[in-house]
DNA sequence: GTGCCACCTGTACGGTGTACAATCGTCAAG
DNA sequence: CTTGACGATTGTACACCGTACAGGTGGCAC
């Protein structure tokens, strides 16, 4: 039947740079960010683990393009009849989203320093949005630099955000956290003892971010009301 | 010569956790997390990779008691004088502190969670101080979760921050990261062209850290502040 | 045709974590 | 003293990892 010219080499058979990288991604949001390994990805992908190796120099290479097809997924439009604070948050908001779509790789993120297309527009629309909130340039790009950070850190870290619909095993793990908690003198650990129940709780994810988004938003407004 | 008794176990040839920790604490600080591997740990510590095991069911259970044995090192002592914001940002500054003694082995604590006696009692004095600033024991569980993970993440991953005092290599990286953002559209990413010095320039880690926990503070006195 | 060249395969090397069995040194009980 | 037990360590082996390097292969231009 039909040859691949060089057009369709995309869809069918051979292999191109996205797809490695959609394969990847696809990969580590299936089953973390350690199953990425270059010899399962090329058996996903039916091909020689050194395929992928004519297409990105190290496994490396193919990391920093997992992490900036990431980033090319925020959304980016800004809605120009809200407040600087309000665009922030929304900007910071799809950010989380897609972080959370992509929870094993977004690790990645906070690990490199991403240089793509779509990295640079999102850092762009942030600054824009922060040096109209009245900080300076130096002032802004400090603080883009935290909130990104914050923001790709809030979704990789989580430990006991680890939710899954059977409730069984990890209801256990959470039911002994608390009794050790409880179970601890009072006297040496009060704060503990008390807090035993949020502590051991399982994190609603939403609120998780939510709260994490609103401690961080509430600080660089603070900044903006404190100055000028 | 004199025979080891169990007792002096500890100083001499044979192994323990202890030594087996401060190996590998010791091995991450001079060459970094990705150095510390079984084997080389044991040639360091001049035994076989199969004697670890003895002491550790697993690596990951090893970097479990490096984590730990970081968090031994933070200061709890507070200020009964100060007012609790002080008494953070102290408490907050001491884990900043060990934390950059040990950067690369930073991000081993936003990965786990450690249960360890010095991680309960860094977080007994952290409750503590949160509630005494008139939160609620779920208020300031989520506070403290964020704080927490704020500061081992701030130490843990920028980018700019790696400085080294032979400034050659590195100036030029950063002499043409200026370079290239200079060279943007500047009708297409105002803020990146004038914002490209202080995104390029290495950043000064003392300025860098105490941003990043003066934000934090901000953050949470301001929501002390509008509670209540 | 013939050669080029983008793309892929085959093989190999040194590294990793760790399972499993054998070994050694010390110490308590006979 | 001998004898076991047992804590600690070694030796060997396996499956996996990233990747260097050399060779194949098929479609295109000439």
């Amino acid at each position: 039947m039909a040859r691949n010219s060089r057009q369709d080499a995309t869809n069918k058979g051979t292999l191109t740079p996205r797809t490695v990288i959609e394969g990847a991604l696809a990969l580590s949001d299936a089953e973390g960010l350690q199953a990425v390994t270059i010899r399962r990805l090329a058996r996903e992908l039916g091909v020689t683990p050194m395929a992928l190796y004519w297409h990105f120099g190290s496994k490396d290479e193919l990391l920093d393009g997992v992490a900036a097809s990431i980033f090319e997924e925020v959304d980016l439009s800004v809605d120009a009849s809200a407040s600087w604070r309000e665009q922030l948050r929304a900007l910071l908001g799809s950010m989380v989203g897609v972080l959370r779509a992509h929870s094993s790789a977004a690790i990645l993120l906070s690990t490199r320093t991403v240089s793509s297309e779509g990295s640079l527009r999102a850092t762009e629309v942030m600054l824009d949005i922060i040096r109209r909130g009245g900080f300076s340039p130096t002032e802004a790009t400090q603080i883009a630099r935290h909130a990104l950070h914050t923001v790709t850190n809030l979704v990789g870290g989580e430990p006991g955000v680890v939710v899954r619909e059977e409730s069984g095993k990890l209801t256990d793990a959470r039911q002994r956290a608390r009794r050790f908690l409880e179970s601890l003198p009072p006297e040496r650990y009060p704060r503990l003892v008390e807090a035993a129940a949020p502590l051991s709780e399982g994190v609603d994810p939403d609120a998780y971010f939510a709260f994490g988004l609103d401690l961080l938003l509430a600080g660089i407004e603070s900044m903006a009301a404190r100055q000028r």
